[in-house]
DNA sequence: GGGATTAATGCAAATTTTTTGCGTTAGTGG
DNA sequence: CCACTAACGCAAAAAATTTGCATTAATCCC
């Protein structure tokens, strides 16, 4: 069930595990998912359904894997000027993406395979984009984030709600970063 | 899908329900999830697998009903003299119910079903917890408890970790409470 | 490079799960 | 008590999953 690192990932293997998240991401747009079977999948793919179950195991693995994918960063944080606009632009665009309903969704799946730990691998992105906004502050002379910190009291209240309670609005994001750095960089470091 | 407030709760769907519930409650404590299949379930329970499938549609539908029953807190939170000796309390047997593997397995399947709000009611009952403390606080003539700013402050962290991270220790908890009701009610209120 | 080795795939049969049509049972309302 | 109908049981059909074996193609070693 280990995708990565493989015994084995020569061109073959990386050809059809490209084909099937292919197929996947493109199946994902046409139909609902409830309709995505794993024979679906592989005919799109053009593979058969017996290589797709014994390298993922079954759909949940598979969503899974495709999942943690599309969570990847594609690029830096923007820089706004200031560690603390930094991180609200970060935090506010972090909630509206998680929030819609292919990120909630892409959370379920990631979330769904006990054996993966995609989950810490989700969190890794997340932490490396902190720890980016962070370096880009000290470049700039201002303090550092405490990106532990950051992520109880920002990242994990908006994942927190949109999972179990409601998705959090600008205003709520906004309150988030205060209590996380209060009175910092307030448009011009006072 | 939906199996709260039926056309006909009546009799023998409660008793099937039940039933059902049962077996599932049972079977998990014998077998991995990873073999606990539908028909299963239905033989344990006595019923048509035919049944289980047109009232829950899928095994996970099942299993995350299953989950939110038994993520209902059985008691009242702990009276320990001051909210925030409570909610510490609170907030460390929380931490280490949902770390355990089972508890990582409930939260799961709850979340696993995108047509339910299981996730919602679960969340609903720790904010009775949470409600049950303040108002015991505010009956001694203490402040009572800014439920919200907990759950982003305290639960949220403790959920974050647990899914995406690690576990919280018992000192990451007890620095989550105080960042929460910082220098309240230590030991004597000063 | 070239051949031996073997992980990974394709194919098809066997198994298991899931769906579906229809008769029966048992709550529900009069 | 009777009519009505939601929910169930049963069995056949359809679909998905597993599994054994032959084939393909990376990898390793020379």
């Amino acid at each position: 069930m280990v995708v990565k690192e493989r015994v084995r990932p020569g061109g073959r293997s990386a050809r059809i595990q490209a084909s099937v998240h292919a197929a996947v991401d493109a199946l994902l747009e046409q139909m609902d998912r409830a309709e995505l079977t794993i024979p679906v999948i592989a005919e799109r793919a053009g593979v058969t359904p017996s290589t797709i179950y014994r390298r993922w195991g079954n759909l949940g693995e598979l969503l899974s894997d495709v999942a943690v994918k599309r969570l990847r960063p594609a690029a830096e944080p923007a820089d706004t000027g200031t560690a603390k606009s930094d991180l609200l632009a970060w935090a506010e665009q972090y909630a509206e993406e998680m929030s819609s309903e292919v990120g909630r969704a892409m959370i379920r799946d990631v979330m769904a395979s006990p054996t993966e730990n995609n989950a810490e691998r989700c969190c890794g992105y997340t932490y490396e984009q902190l720890q980016a906004i962070s370096d880009r502050a000290e470049a700039r002379g201002e303090a550092g984030l405490d990106v532990e910190a950051v992520l109880d009291l920002v990242v994990a209240p908006i994942m927190y709600r949109i999972l179990f309670l409601a998705p959090p609005d600008v205003a709520h994001c906004r309150a988030l970063v205060e209590r996380a750095l209060p009175g910092q960089g307030q448009k011009r470091g006072g």
